[in-house]
DNA sequence: ATGAAAGCGCTAACAA
DNA sequence: TTGTTAGCGCTTTCAT
């Protein structure tokens, strides 16, 4: 009786072939809970709720259990998440939409998500925008149709009419690093405003008076509040603004390059770059070193995000530094209490506080 | 008649609520095509045929097809993907496995990686493993439930018995970066072995005698073809092999770092670093910036695998390249040649070129 | 302790 | 041109 319900009375099947490891048929077909009934001669039923874990709760016989079990083993069983998604209506899958991977502040950003998602048992669906406000309307719609029970989105731009639908399906969702300050959403972002203040005034303390700064896009939820950080240190001073010393809008390196190139050439009275990212503060390097001009004795530089290579730059470069790591734990958790209680009505915004980093790229002058 | 089908006879329903922006209910219950189908009172073979596109196909009137589109739009409906792939056998996900998004190496496969699926239409399931082996065969075993169609992996470490499962089951797959000699699957990597030579080649020819390696994890791919090139060129120059010079054995700063504070306190014979990574080399800066060592003057150093930070460093940095957006562009390309012909025999494996950066952290001594 | 059956949302023969 | 029907693989009442 033991393994009883396996000796078949006729057997007239074709001989039931198991795992089948064939080497040239399209797909070795699935392994599913009916072949595995059908073979053990007992019903799907039984067999689900063995393979579920709810052996103990149905209270199955201990020798069918260990039969089901084996075969399940023996047959290489994959229960089929599909499926039990659409059952369960429940995919424990949350989207990830991020402008660039590649950029290490996103990337960061993604690792701790990833980790963070794990730990409460869901899987990550990865969107990569490319700062690309379409694509990310794409990505967005495509999570929808994959049924995601949340997202976490690094918003690419400074506009959220893509945004409304989902809010309206109650769909869970939390933005990183760039918000709308006047759509109700969930966010975590730094500290934008008192980080760039901060620096703005380290610059001014050390005598700069005519400071440029190489923004971000413009519009986005940080370079807004970096800008005002930088106006209000200079405000506080009681120096001019000149908007003419705001330049670029984007983040990337490239602007980074250009635009400082286009400063050193056209304004001869710049004494310090404020770059409103890592990757722009790269490309003002570049840009820097090809004319020749040295840090800090030529020119003063702060840019906002800290990396690990910063100390070790020629000239250590003083930063702002973003928790970044804090950010993704944070927003892990806001999107896990929204998912874990609807009901609720989702937070507000968190802002983090930054730091400033002092090394070596500011020069004391006059 | 334009609208025809849209309008019903009786109705009797409760107003049939749309979109139903409601504020409270924990779901507001997705449209589905049945929903569709019973207001218009067509079936729902009629509104999938619309909604996927194959109106044409089946000659679907204009009146309907509009109907359909129209009363889709306004109900906000949205595919179920779960349903769909289901069904069709196909959910259009590939899985990527990665020890660690946030080491801009890997952030950078991934980023290529996410950029080639979308355009062949796919998704991607990001799994972070960690450089932890269990943690992998997790995450491979998760995203065989969740019927991936096929994987990109950069496994984390020397044993492949997790894989022979996935190769049975045909799923094709792809490895990058490191990889199992004598198991014949697919990769992509670089060619470390030449690299690894000439990087020490160099650091030979300037007259250093005593290179130690860091080494990253040990019995991987990448870490023993680099260890092999290192001793290539050695024995070419007729230099003896001391094996305690090869270092560490994890690829992350904190190995670096560790790694040459011992080198600095007990290899005072020492002339050159050779650290396998990036993350090696900034903990080997680190380590360096403590002790007052200084580039190249004290010690030299050569790094694999180049970044965009490299030539700002104090001492800018001779770096091995490696040709990241390439590996990602061809893994990519590798496993939709698999999964466009499963049958076709899946090919072997490609190396691409590393390239030498020369800067200015060698020095000729002697 | 186990089975039968309905159904998650969608698609594709096969009919009509 | 459109409808009917049978499932994809799984879970879960409701029976027994």
């Amino acid at each position: 009786m033991e393994i009883g319900a396996a000796k078949n009375k006729r057997l007239r099947r074709k001989p039931a072939a198991p795992p089948a490891a064939g080497r040239r048929g399209p797909t070795p077909p699935q392994t599913t809970l009916k072949r595995i009934a059908d073979q053990l001669k007992v019903s799907m039923s039984t067999v689900s709720r063995v393979l579920s874990g709810q052996a103990r709760r149905y209270r199955i016989s201990a020798p069918t259990e260990t039969a089901v079990s084996n075969l399940a083993r023996q047959f290489n069983f994959v229960p089929n998440q599909l499926a039990r998604g659409l059952r369960l209506k429940k995919t424990l899958t949350i989207g990830l939409v991020i402008p660039d991977v590649s950029n290490p502040f996103f990337a960061g950003i993604a690792h701790q998500v990833a980790l963070g998602a794990r730990q409460h048992g869901y899987s990550i669906l990865l969107c990569d925008s490319q700062e690309n406000l379409e694509l990310e309307a794409q990505a967005l719609g495509l999570l929808r149709h994959r049924q995601v029970e949340g997202l976490v989105l690094c918003p690419v731009g400074t506009s959220a009419a893509h945004l409304v639908d989902l809010v309206q399906a109650h769909l869970p969702i939390v933005l990183v690093d760039r918000y709308f300050p006047d759509l109700s959403l969930p966010y975590v972002a730094a500290d934008n405003l008192t980080g760039a203040r901060e620096a703005t005034e380290l610059l001014i303390s050390n005598g700069h008076r005519c400071i440029a700064c190489l923004q971000g896009v413009r519009g986005s939820s940080p370079n807004e509040f970096r800008v005002r950080g930088y106006q209000q240190a200079l405000a506080r001073h009681r120096l001019p603004v000149d908007a003419s010393l705001l330049v670029g809008d984007s983040f990337g390196e490239q602007s980074g390059y250009i635009e400082t190139k286009l400063l050193l050439r056209n304004r001869k009275d710049v004494t310090a770059l404020f770059a409103f990212s890592n990757l722009l503060a790269l490309g003002a390097l570049r840009a820097l070193a090809e004319e020749h001009r040295r840090i800090p004795d030529d020119i003063s530089i702060i840019a906002f995000d800290d990396q690990p290579y910063a100390a070790y730059l020629a000239a250590p470069m003083t930063t702002v530094s973003q928790p970044r790591s804090e950010m993704g734990d944070v927003a892990v958790k806001l999107l896990f209490d929204q998912i874990q209680s609807p009901e609720r009505e989702p937070t507000g915004g968190i802002l983090l506080p930054t730091s400033l980093i002092v090394r070596r790229s500011v020069k004391k002058i006059k």
